[in-house]
RNA sequence: GGCCCCAUCGUCUAGCGGCCCAGGAUACCGCCCUCUCAAGGCGGAGACACGGGUUCGAGUCCCGUUGGGGCUACCA
């Protein structure tokens, strides 16, 4: 029955707006457009919002941000933020699916339960309070038409619907087609009478996904493992309906690094202290890297990055989460973890999925994000910069950055690093910490002579960095100092900061005037 | 509890019966480069969860144990 293979490769995003995007559905969302892509298929967005309660009000405008971002680009779809409600809107829908719980309600494989939810909760209260397993007991499964007639008017008098539930088979198994783990079968009397239409009149996942499925002939729903309990059932009310089977893709789940649970924030019940707690003995461990750190530690956001647009925030590149969002359940070769988009579209296979979760690993995230860095451009690099510098309260001329970026390009891990990087060049320097100002085994003294010989040479020098570096060489030899014991004060005077690029380029780019204010400070600093 | 699934270095993975005394990446350690920190180069340590089978031969197939996970809603 299954024969997707020859139909065009038709794959979908179908995220709830109940929340931002995670970076586990922004996964499925990536693997299902690299398979649409290599194919040459179609990726379509879906909006399945028919839980009212838990819609959010931010969701939709972050779901389309996040897919832009990220250059996940969709053939079909609600077609922006301010589109008008569509058929890709699952609430627009509700006659459809009305329509096919009755055809199913007809054909006998559905009925509809006219059982209370007081009902439905005092039951699983008794089976759990004797142990037995949970479910619906099939109260309504098998009442007569007369029956059936007479509560359907009692209800419709009282204003009410009643749901309708798919009516599994007791014997027999049912097959699932799935791509990443094989065909897999089950038994039929491990499933439930599930419900498909609530009493709203709006179908529950089981009905709604699969009818907009077929209506928009998906050939491969991707979906998490979440799943794949249920999925037999979504197989058995195709085969009730006649429909053609899609492979099924259940994708692994994405784990929090330390591998111990579904990727979250923090762990449940666990407040904003506990927050900074794990997320110090994280870093401790070095399972959080240390620009990342830096970062959460700056903003005070203080558990793990979960969020797509926290990401973004933090200064990760797009490119860097996809490359690095591919590796999580896949792979793109043998022997490299470093792919373009490109590559990945050539390669992506969906039969090379996972089948086991993966720890979320924010060191190798970082890394792909330097390493990324360094192939940006240096004027596209600055203009990725510049709201992270202005964000700072950091005034910035375009050619002066674009004059001192070559100098600390090569060290950025993340955008965000931006400021503390190059403040120095292009706004005041801060503070230098006294205790950081002396050169190896050199005192307070010794130190503040060293400074005042750099300024006094400095005053002098010709401001090229040949000259730059033959009088700072020289000092240091005059004051019998090796050159580093010379050039880390000097480093930690005008840059406020213990780590900074070459000495000579520095001073060079800060400019005489502010180099000789700087050395100034600091000697200032050593006085007492 | 019940049902289902998964299992290679700390982490992400390659491996689809002999090419593997297991390869790459990251993280870690050391050396080189060097004025600091990075980046880069070189090197090091580090894994087939365990026990049974099947086979001439198992990381690769089967069973069990252990461990981990998912589901168990008128949520998706």
């Amino acid at each position: 029955m299954s024969n997707s293979t020859s139909r065009r490769v038709r794959t979908r995003y179908a995220p709830s707006p109940t929340g931002r995007q995670h970076v586990g559905g922004i996964r499925s969302a990536l693997f299902a457009w690299l398979w649409a892509r290599h194919n040459e298929g179609d990726f379509l967005l879906r909006i399945e919002d028919t839980d009212q309660t838990r819609f959010r009000e931010d969701a939709l405008q972050d779901l389309f941000e996040s897919m832009a971002w990220l250059g996940l680009a969709y053939d079909e779809g609600p077609d922006g933020p301010d589109a008008p409600p569509n058929d890709f809107f699952q609430t627009q829908r509700g006659p459809r699916y009305q329509e096919v719980a009755e055809e199913l309600v007809e054909r006998g494989a559905a009925y509809y339960c006219f059982c209370s939810e007081a009902r439905l909760a005092e039951l699983r209260e008794r089976q759990q309070a004797r142990k037995q397993p949970t479910g619906y007991d099939g109260h309504c499964r098998d009442l007569s038409a007369e029956t059936v007639a007479e509560r359907l008017a009692t209800f419709e008098a009282e204003g009410k619907r009643p749901v309708v539930r798919f009516k599994v088979p007791r014997d027999g198994s049912t097959t699932v087609p799935d791509a990443v783990r094989g065909e897999w079968t089950i038994e039929n009397k491990q499933i439930e009478d599930m419900i498909l239409l609530k009493s709203d009149g709006l179908p529950t996942y089981h009905l709604g996904h699969l009818v907009d499925d077929h209506d928009m002939r998906i050939t491969h729903p991707m979906r998490g493992v979440e799943y794949v309990p249920t999925a037999p059932l979504h197989v058995m009310i195709h085969e009730a309906l006649g429909w053609e089977l899609p492979t099924y893709v259940h994708l692994p789940l994405v784990l929090n690094p330390t591998g111990e649970g579904k990727m979250s924030k923090r762990k449940q019940g666990l407040d904003e202290a506990a927050g900074e707690q794990m997320m110090r003995e994280l870093h401790a461990e070095r399972l959080i890297p240390d620009a990342l750190f830096a970062y959460q530690e700056r903003n005070a956001n203080w558990g793990l990055l979960t969020m797509v647009h926290e990401f973004r925030e933090a200064g990760f590149l797009p490119e860097a989460m996809l490359n690095y969002l591919a590796l999580l359940g896949w792979s793109v070769g043998a022997d490299k973890d470093i792919a373009t988009v490109e590559e990945m579209i050539q390669l992506f296979d969906i039969h090379n999925i996972k089948k086991s979760p993966s720890a979320f690993d924010y060191n190798k995230l970082e890394y792909l994000n330097g390493w990324y860095i360094r192939q940006l451009p240096p004027k596209v690099l600055a203009t990725k910069l510049l709201p992270y510098l202005e964000a700072a309260g950091l005034e910035v001329d375009h050619d002066k950055l674009l004059d001192v970026l070559p100098l600390v390009h090569e060290r950025m891990k993340l955008l965000s690093e931006a400021p503390e990087l190059l403040d120095f060049f292009l706004g005041e320097a801060p503070l230098p910490d006294p205790a950081d100002l002396p050169g190896k085994k050199m005192d307070n003294a010794q130190t503040r002579q060293a400074l005042q010989a750099a300024h006094q040479a400095l005053a002098n020098s010709a401001w090229t960095l040949e000259g730059i570096e033959a009088t700072m060489r020289e000092t240091a030899t005059a004051q019998g100092l090796k050159a580093g014991q010379l050039f880390q004060p000097v480093r930690v005077a005008i840059t406020g900061r213990k780590f900074a690029p070459g000495i000579f380029e520095t001073v060079y780019h800060i400019g005489r005037e502010r180099v000789l204010e700087r050395l100034e400070r600091a000697v200032g600093l050593l006085a007492a």
